[in-house]
DNA sequence: TGTTTTTATATGTAGTACATAAGCTCATTA
DNA sequence: TAATGAGCTTATGTACTACATATAAAAACA
């Protein structure tokens, strides 16, 4: 007793690392390294908790978390199999705007706007005639409604149907996550009388979209959410 | 006994939602309605398992997971507090390669191929001298080198300075995370003799960089990768 | 052979007990 | 008085046991 004293060193990082830590990191390198396949069983529980030399309550806490991300899938009496983990669902369990910071938020937003003008690569791969025409249908409702309500839906009827076309669902479901927290800035715009369009609308882009190339999308989108871009620093 | 049989009835959804699992749904809804600023303390274990009517383990296991994605950090006496989530390393956790299918990984690298478009429009609010600077010189060591490995490590540093330059954190770290998994696509490519380079070089881009729009740069930018939209369906 | 019943088993939940560390009180002492 | 340290208190961490439950697999049955 009395080591605590005077040590002048400062290296006691001491990783506080818990048995529920330490398995869960255990588990994860047994299942990338054995290069199991999904819809591989993994061993029970209590074979678990022998092999590792902790109790079964550690090993469930580890199981927990990792089942939470769906990396495994657990069945009654089948035991626990490998499952094939979309990234997205997992990730989504974070993203509760009120907890993050404001400058995270912003970020995220400028995030979106990012996907928003990177896209058009994907789009120019992967458009359809019928796409388009939905995407006309929606330029001209808008062109008929009044209500700043409608305005929005319209607004992200268009975008919805273009991250449609894009045909990556990985990043629609990306983008779907982010929306919750784009929201606020959406309301910071609307507080602000903030309506000012691009020089490029929809129908611009639409345009682009039939005739143009990628490049003229990718630079149109760019215009087009211009106004936005004056929250960034 | 005996009362499973007939029941004509079809709904019987039943979401086998486990204990644990509603249990953290509970406690994520706690945190988050209750307007909790981080810092704030939580409840004890044992108090949390006695107002949901279940057992201290089930509470454990649902803040285990919790506690996994940073959103309460724990303290041997202190109890538990709720804690800043940084998005991402939660997300880090489940970018294990390996395990995931072949489309998944299809999409992530073109997810990375639009935030390199996109892009632009930060770039453009934040570019530097110095940033500019520091790509000039990339180019410029870029044209020296003769092997492979040195020329990818070039391409690698040239691509990260943008990321640095755009000043988005959470995009930077995002991209670092998607890494892994875009490495297979190199691996792909270098296998195929596949090194034809865009119309647009690293130089022109710094040129547009310097002189030209952000609309110049995006269209830009995705004609430099258009070799790899080969890959696109 | 096809259907129903039973059985065995792995996970899910509850409860108890103890270890451990970290804050707290308070007496001791320079 | 202020600093030190011993001892108590308490919330989390870990272990163990017991039982519920669902279901795959086996056995019984038609």
């Amino acid at each position: 007793m009395s080591e605590k004293t005077e040590l002048p060193l400062d290296l006691m990082p001491i990783v506080s690392t818990t048995m529920a830590d330490q398995v869960e990191e255990r588990l994860r390198e047994y299942i990338t390294n054995k290069a199991f396949k999904p819809g591989d069983a993994i061993p029970k529980e209590i074979e678990l908790a022998e092999a590792l030399g902790v109790s079964r309550n550690v090993v469930r806490e580890a199981l927990s978390r990792l089942r939470m991300l769906g990396m495994i899938e657990t069945k009654k009496r089948r035991g626990m199999v490998l499952a094939q983990p979309d990234i997205l669902s997992g990730m989504e369990r974070m993203l509760h705007p009120h907890i993050l910071g404001i400058d995270t938020r912003k970020q995220i937003f400028e995030f979106r706007l990012v996907l928003e003008v990177g896209q058009a690569s994907l789009l120019f791969a992967r458009k359809t005639e019928e796409g388009i025409q939905k995407l006309e249908g929606i330029v001209q409702r808008e062109a008929l409604v009044q209500t700043t309500e409608e305005k929005v839906e319209c607004e992200i009827a268009f975008h919805s149907a273009l991250y449609e076309m894009a045909g990556n669902e990985t990043i629609k479901r990306f983008q779907a996550m982010l929306m919750p927290v784009f929201e606020y800035v959406v309301e910071y715009e609307t507080e602000h009388q903030f309506h000012a369009v691009g020089s490029v609308t929809h129908q611009d882009l639409v345009d682009i979209l039939k005739h143009g190339t990628a490049a003229d999308f990718a630079s149109g989108m760019l215009k087009h959410l211009e106004p936005h871009t004056i929250l960034l620093t």
